[in-house]
DNA sequence: TCTCAGTTGTGTGA
DNA sequence: TCACACAACTGAGA
């Protein structure tokens, strides 16, 4: 190739044009044209699970219709990433946009090479494992058709690969272990200006065929109400390279009022610095998860996600703001609970990925993930050894259990709201993610955490597959943490923050008029009450068709129906650690064979959950199987017991309390019989107080 | 081998 | 509001 370089800018995990290591290294080869592109990857379309929020987030330009008197704290407009990106770059080059381009980057990069002469392309490096995959091939094409690569990192503070490196090839799985790395690696850059101006695209003509994808296998089918029309055109419907629109997408209604785009996103962060106390502060854990409009923390995760926001530009921001707190002579908050430790956390999860690959979204084939045999399983590809996306009903209670977490059923009105809140908003507290997710796992329904993890791929904004995964096990104790035995109440928890109830009121409506004595167990209110409040607490949370996901029901006069609880929870806290407690004994790891192959169950004689499997409502258990997947060697982690624990809970027990009624609350944990090391529990107890006055983002 | 810390638990009693 | 006990995990570091 002679003359100046023509260069394609690959556009995928950074729609920003601020802090851009890789639009960087694309200006400065001095191109002769510059074709800004993003390619409409049917994997994300067709193969990822993405809600219409999400979707929203990413592309749409329509304008805000709902949460009206949200529009303060979150502006309507016609942004969203995409369309917001493609007008500014349209603002530095009139004759420049963001082309879209719909086909699989795979297939029509390739024939992009050859159609527009390019001599380079150049992009954010992406260390996600279908990214990897995908951008291995790319490089391939690229090198038979003698164009350079140009790949840089700017989606993490450290680059995955080197953080892993500096931590002695391991994925890392601890906060201390990326810090010991970072320091190896050094300071984090400081952000680079957003150009000023941007080379002409070349010419865009396309003459070239459409490699139109396969709609099947379709995930993403719930998510439309009409058809999905988006590869009909190469350049789309008017051949312009347009940002596909959400009718071409065939999709239902967006919910949010969370709206995408770095214009917005840089005004949430001048927003957030400009507050010099809070940013200096900030601190994760005494963060309200309760918060809604507005929320307590920054609500940044989304912005990252698209890289609509540099994590390097809030990294230096929040480092300089608590710099200059610090020299006033006040204190600033501290690693990880800061702002900083909240981005520290999210490069811990993409080390971890970066290092374990696909197994790192699953439990099977996992080194670094315990095996517990959770209800509802994956099915497992024996061809592959991954997740098929479909799972296994392993007893139909617990299939119960999870649609009425999934859609804001249980009876708990904690979770309940958290749930409708996630469906509707696409966000949640990082510490409202915790509740749901300890509940559906450890700490309540005892199903598998890719279950849950699959609902927040679907209806969370800010998805990324190292963070989601990483925190799924984390809460379910599989990877990460193991204190297991310290387990999140749906009544305890949000009374803390929450005393009155309103973020309840808010998201389950008919609750809104319940005594704020029973807003958290609205089962313990009096019916005298119940009638007050115009809810009644009786049925199982179904709709009219005897399903989970229309409208609940609602008698005459206007009385509303709210849902009695699930199970006892207290009950069912005592089986899971119990449960948990013998999965540890038992310390089988994702890659051991026998995971794999199924024969875990001979380690498990008494079912999922030991003896007292199935809980109080004592529903039908089905049996585990249909796993399997190929072997890929490994074992049990070294100095770990296989013996079996007894697990020792008496079934009756369990059986004496009646689902919804009255219990006691009393300590499940309490055994008089033991004698205890009460000096060492001292200082510990100390630390534990000290750490909930501690105060902190990881969304 | 031992000690102690670990972003984010709960309930009780002073 | 605070300290402590509860039951007991792993990983880091001495």
């Amino acid at each position: 190739m002679t003359g100046k370089p023509r260069v394609i800018y690959w556009f995928r995990t950074d729609l920003r044009l601020h802090d851009s290591p890789a639009l960087k290294a694309a200006l400065d080869l001095k191109p002769e044209c510059l074709y800004p592109i993003w390619c409409w990857d049917p994997h994300y379309v067709y193969r990822a699970r993405v809600g219409p929020n999400r979707w929203q987030y990413l592309c749409v330009e329509i304008p805000l219709e709902i949460n009206k008197k949200k529009a303060d704290f979150f502006p309507p407009g016609r942004l969203d990433c995409q369309s917001d990106l493609s007008k500014s770059i349209t603002k530095l080059n009139s004759k420049s946009k963001l082309f879209v381009v719909r086909e699989a980057p795979q297939t029509v990069l390739p024939k992009l090479f050859k159609a527009w002469n390019i001599s380079h392309i150049v992009f954010e490096k992406d260390t996600d494992a279908y990214a990897r995959e995908r951008d291995e091939k790319i490089i391939e094409s690229a090198k038979e058709a003698g164009v350079k690569v140009i790949v840089k990192t700017g989606r993490t503070l450290y680059d995955p690969d080197e953080l892993v490196k500096a931590n002695g090839g391991k994925p890392t799985m601890s906060i201390t272990q990326v810090e010991h790395a970072a320091k190896k690696i050094g300071e984090v850059p400081r952000p680079i200006p957003a150009p000023e101006s941007l080379p002409d695209p070349g010419d865009t003509t396309l003459d070239i065929p459409q490699d139109r994808p396969s709609q099947e296998p379709d995930i993403n089918k719930i998510q439309r109400s009409g058809s999905e029309t988006s590869y009909n055109k190469l350049a789309g419907p008017d051949s312009s390279f347009s940002v596909p629109t959400y009718s071409e997408l065939g999709l239902k209604p967006a919910t949010t009022s969370h709206r995408g785009g770095e214009t917005l996103a840089l005004a949430a962060l001048d927003r957030i610095i400009a507050n010099e106390s809070y940013t200096a502060t900030f601190s994760k854990p005494s963060t309200a998860p309760t918060a809604f409009s507005p929320p307590a923390t920054t609500v940044l995760s989304p912005h990252h996600h698209f890289g609509s926001l540099s994590v390097r530009l809030l990294y230096w921001r929040a480092t300089d703001t608590m710099e200059a707190y610090r020299k006033k002579g006040k204190q600033p908050s501290t690693i990880p609970t800061n702002l900083v430790g909240q981005l520290l956390f999210r490069d811990m999860y993409f080390g971890a990925q970066a290092a374990l690959g696909y197994a790192f979204a699953q439990t099977v084939g996992n080194s670094h993930c315990r095996f517990v045999p959770w209800h509802l399983p994956s099915t497992i590809s024996p061809s592959t050894g991954l997740t098929t996306g479909s799972y296994t009903i392993s007893s139909t209670l617990h299939e119960t259990w999870f649609q009425r977490w999934k859609h804001g059923r249980t009876g708990f009105p904690w979770i309940d709201a958290l749930m409708r809140q996630l469906r509707l908003e696409g966000w949640i507290h990082h510490l409202g993610r915790h509740a749901v997710a300890c509940f559906l796992t450890r700490g309540g329904c005892y199903i598998d955490w890719e279950r849950g993890a699959a609902v927040f791929e679907e209806w969370l904004l800010d998805h990324e597959v190292a963070c989601n995964s990483g925190n799924w096990q984390w809460l379910a104790c599989v990877a990460f943490y193991a204190q297991f035995y310290r387990c999140y109440s749906p009544v305890a928890f949000p009374k803390k923050w929450d005393p009155a109830g309103a973020f309840v009121r808010n998201y389950v409506p008919e609750l809104a008029a319940f005594p704020e004595k029973y807003i958290y167990e609205p089962w313990r209110a009096p019916v005298l009450d119940q009638k007050k409040a115009k809810c009644l607490v009786k049925g199982e949370g179904r709709d009219r068709e005897g399903g989970y996901e229309g409208a609940l029901w609602e008698e005459a006069g206007g009385m509303k129906v709210y849902p009695k609880p699930m199970f006892d929870f207290n009950e069912r806290r005592g089986i899971c650690i119990e449960g948990l407690k013998n999965a540890y004994h038992v310390g089988l790891y994702g890659d051991d064979d026998r995971v794999k192959n199924g024969s875990w169950r001979e380690l498990f004689p008494d079912g999922a959950e030991g003896p007292t499997e199935g809980g109080a409502s004592g529903d039908v258990e089905g049996k585990m199987g249909e796993e399997g997947g190929k072997a890929r060697g490994a074992g049990i982690k070294p100095g770990k017991s296989t013996k079996r624990k007894n697990v020792g809970m008496d079934e009756t027990e369990h059986e004496a309390q009646e689902l919804g009624g009255e219990t006691k609350g009393g300590d499940h944990r309490t055994d008089p019989t033991k004698k205890k090391k009460t000096k060492k529990r001292k200082l510990q107890g100390t630390l534990d107080g000290a750490f909930r006055h501690g105060g902190s983002e990881k969304e």
